[in-house]
DNA sequence: TAATAAATAGGAGCAATTACGATTAATTTA
DNA sequence: TAAATTAATCGTAATTGCTCCTATTTATTA
């Protein structure tokens, strides 16, 4: 048994695709995938929905990379990898946990403030844009 | 007795800036500042000074919050806390060092990709933002 | 000084995102 | 069920941060 949730038939695909991605897509990826099989979909709506999902903490942004937003339906703790060349995003699996709440303490007083999370981006290139493809 | 560079006298004056500047400024914010002393310059100078000296490796981006550009003439490898509420970023003195070297072989392998850099965001919010204003 | 190269101004253009009025769908109330 | 109310969406226009382009200016070289 799970929280009801009222969502219209678009903003459960919207989510839904979010979940299932594995590329932590833009507005604009969600809004061509769905649209053969949902023709009248507007790029608003998708952009509306986004804004709702992350205010409802469905869902987060990694970032703005080339010029569009990512997003990340996996709200589990966890650092990402970006290719600096074809902008592929990888999930840093964290069986190590890079940052701790004695950092976060250590942080808040050094700087006199209050943090609510984090994000950790490694730049790099991808073993496809790599000259040897060793994939 | 230190490297010859031959930067124009606009140049050089967004470079210092740049390298004064503690707020970790936008590109619009460094326009602004300068437009007084130099009243020709123009925004579009100080966009492609950026981007020079981002690819001479004098300054670095820390990324795009609120639809704007942050960057840092401060080179040295450290941290950022961001406020989500003013946008104002500060440093985060990193006597502790989060990631090292070991992380980054771990994350190259499982990953399987070549590292250049890493970036770590701490958000939350400032003292100035908080309602008691202990700052 | 003349020829060449580099830097800049100013404005047009671009692309991602947001805002808005009109319409449609869903939900509640009677 | 029907009417009234609320929420969601469409389509398009507007915004905005940034980039690109051309003419002009400034610096460098011969």
């Amino acid at each position: 048994m799970h929280a009801k949730r009222n969502f219209s038939a678009k903003r459960e695909a919207i989510y839904k695709l979010l979940v299932s991605a594995k590329n932590h897509p833009t507005a604009e990826w969600v809004y061509e995938s769905l649209k053969p099989e949902i023709p009248d979909l507007s790029l608003g709506t998708v952009y509306r929905n986004i804004s709702v999902f992350r205010e409802m903490g469905l869902i987060k942004s990694i970032g703005i990379f080339n010029g569009q937003e990512r997003f990340d339906a996996d709200m589990s703790q966890h650092s990402h990898f970006i290719c600096t060349e074809c902008f592929k995003i990888l999930d840093v699996p964290s069986g190590k946990k890079f940052v701790d709440g004695n950092i976060y303490s250590f942080v808040e007083k050094e700087c006199n403030v209050t943090i609510k999370s984090h994000n950790i981006i490694f730049y790099g290139i991808c073993c496809m844009c790599n000259n040897s493809h060793k994939c």
